[in-house]
DNA sequence: CGCATTTGACCGGCGC
DNA sequence: GCGCCGGTCAAATGCG
């Protein structure tokens, strides 16, 4: 099946807000596919005065005919697909929007906005999108249909991962770091007046909590396209890693105080870190907010956990655990913690001084996984400050359920690995919301049933105590996000969502882009809309959408925005 | 010409 | 107190 046929036609045609759009795009195919085919024009029919060459036209006809039936065909299979996707989709989206009203009795603005992006139809169709960062450029299509591709040479290892995008509450997002721990933007280092500002004040009302969030992704553009706008203001050569650090902030608002930190991995250079401080203080643009939600879940995990004993960080603090959450590692680095501890994914980047990090580790396999564990004991990783890790990193330990996991597995390394082809459409073997049940059911109702999938205890004690952490939900409802996302999206639909103007799909009024960015998660590529963009405060740490504004220059209108994707 | 990036200098925190 | 280091600034430079 020839997923770039439709894709250009989609690209073309269409700039998706939804699968519905994306429905319709389908109905396009036929036309474009007969446009683009070598059909003799009446024209030179008339003029061929020959049996012989007349036979011959009759013969291209006929074979542009069946060509044209194939992929007529070929569409109608692909409509088929979507629709049941379509139909995966809404079944989990109330499902899901069902258990966090039954999770959380205090709705709260990830309940409103889950459940808006479900009335809304929103699904992400963006695992497979390209991004570009140049201004107007075209978006290149993946031509691979290999790994998840987030920009023109960016991809994702890990299995599907494109949520629908779901803001945190206040209270459980990186917000709630903010009103407990005070500022989650550290700002420090240059506090010389040169660069006074209110921001600074906020940072230093408790320094001594601030959350960091560090996402590893396999890419091969300088930055990963998050979705916001960033400007580079500086580079650093930092110890420990020959790889320079760049450091960038957020530009969408003149006052944001969201920084981020990019750098290589030392080991594996096709990894990025990126690292996230600081919480957005305006609107994020919507294909920011899936970076945002995750990370800032990822943070409320990591802050809530430190202020709460006996669920949070510390309670694995003895014990290496690993967990896979769908292909999402976790690393938990709180520098504050009690030691001894483990060491830093990479020390280089999250190094500072009583931030806690949390790490998500999107390089997917679990052999990067295994790779980044065996490095946390090198001596050359050795870091200055004690961590302590909460590792969701190996498959092979993976809490969720076997029936869960292979599915997932499954159609991850079918359509995500970017060393295997993806040449149809796939879906796993079960029905998501089957699996997404099997999976609630095991985690909240019945934890214990995950240790007779998981053999040892240590990890079957700890995936207990992580299930029943209301941080961890939070971040599990995103990775479950996620999942859902991506199964509704999948593979396929990703290809199809490639915007027009941009390497992503900007379903939203506010574009992503910049140059500087090429790579993005799939999950960052949110549709949704609604809520991202209207809710300043939640934009949490996030991440790093590079929009390429400056300052000065350049409006933070929507309208602005569409030229950065 | 305007904007983004580069890059050397500067500053503060921390360890010795 | 000194030096190292991470982080930031801002002038210089490059690019479209």
């Amino acid at each position: 099946m020839d997923i770039s046929l439709h894709k250009s036609g989609l690209k073309e045609e269409s700039k998706p807000s939804d699968v519905e759009s994306c429905a319709k795009v389908f109905d396009l195919h036929p036309v474009l596919v007969v446009t683009n085919m070598e059909r003799p024009s009446p024209e030179s029919e008339s003029r061929s005065p020959s049996s012989a060459k007349k036979e011959q036209l009759d013969d291209q006809l006929g074979s542009a005919k069946a060509e044209m039936d194939e992929v007529m065909e070929e569409n109608q299979r692909l409509k088929t697909h979507l629709d049941r996707i379509l139909k995966d989709y809404r079944t989990l989206q109330m499902q899901y929007r069902d258990v966090e009203a039954a999770k959380s009795p205090h709705q709260s603005y990830h309940d409103l906005t889950a459940a808006a992006a479900a009335d809304h139809e929103l699904i992400d169709l963006s695992l497979a999108m390209s991004s570009t960062d140049k201004k107007g450029e075209a978006p290149k299509i993946r031509d691979d249909k290999q790994g998840l591709s987030l920009g023109p040479d960016c991809k994702f290892d890990l299995p599907e991962k494109s949520p629908v995008t779901i803001n945190l509450t206040p209270e459980n997002s990186i917000e709630e770091v903010k009103g407990e721990a005070g500022e989650a933007w550290p700002l420090r280092g240059v506090k010389n007046g040169r660069d006074g500002g209110g921001e600074d004040e906020i940072s230093q009302q408790n320094p001594t909590k601030r959350a960091r969030v560090s996402v590893r992704v396999r890419c091969d553009t300088p930055t990963m396209n998050d979705g916001c706008q960033w400007r580079k203001y500086g580079q650093k050569i930092s110890k420990g890693n020959p790889c320079p650090r760049a450091y960038y902030r957020c530009t969408v608002a003149p006052s944001c105080p969201v920084r981020k930190q990019v750098q290589r991995c030392a080991e594996d250079m096709s990894i990025l870190t990126t690292t996230y401080e600081g919480t957005h203080n305006h609107p994020l643009p919507a294909s920011a907010t899936a970076m945002a939600s995750t990370t800032s879940a990822a943070a409320s995990m990591l802050m809530s956990g430190s202020s709460t004993s006996g669920t949070g960080p510390n309670s694995f603090s003895s014990t290496t655990t690993n967990a896979n959450l769908h292909g999402l590692n976790f690393y938990l680095s709180d520098n504050s913690r009690t030691k001894p501890a483990f060491y830093l994914p990479n020390p280089s980047i999250s190094s500072s001084p009583s931030y806690p990090t949390i790490t998500l580790d999107l390089t997917t396999s679990s052999s990067s996984s295994s790779s980044h564990l065996n490095r946390l004991g090198s001596g050359s990783f050795v870091p200055r400050y004690s961590t302590t890790n909460l590792n969701f990193s190996s498959l092979e330990s993976n809490p969720l359920p076997i029936s869960y996991n292979n599915s997932l597995l499954t159609h991850g390394q079918q359509s995500f690995n970017r060393n295997q082809n993806v040449s149809s459409l796939s879906f796993g073997s079960q029905p998501y919301e089957t699996l997404y049940q099997s999976y609630l059911q095991k985690t909240q109702s019945n934890p214990n049933s995950n240790q007779q999938h998981l053999g040892p205890d240590t990890i079957a004690a700890a995936t207990k105590a992580i299930t029943s952490d209301p941080s961890f939900q939070n971040v599990l409802a995103a990775a479950l996000t996620s999942i859902i996302g991506g199964s509704g999206g999948g593979p396929t639909a990703n290809h199809n969502a490639v915007e027009k103007s941009s390497g992503f799909p900007i379903l939203s009024s506010f574009p992503p882009t910049s140059n500087a960015n090429k790579c993005a998660p799939s999950f960052m590529n949110k549709s949704s809309s609604s809520t991202s963009s209207q809710h300043p405060g939640l934009a949490l740490l996030s991440p790093p959408f590079p929009f390429s504004s400056s300052n000065k220059s350049k409006s933070n209108s929507p309208a602005d925005n569409r030229d950065h994707v």
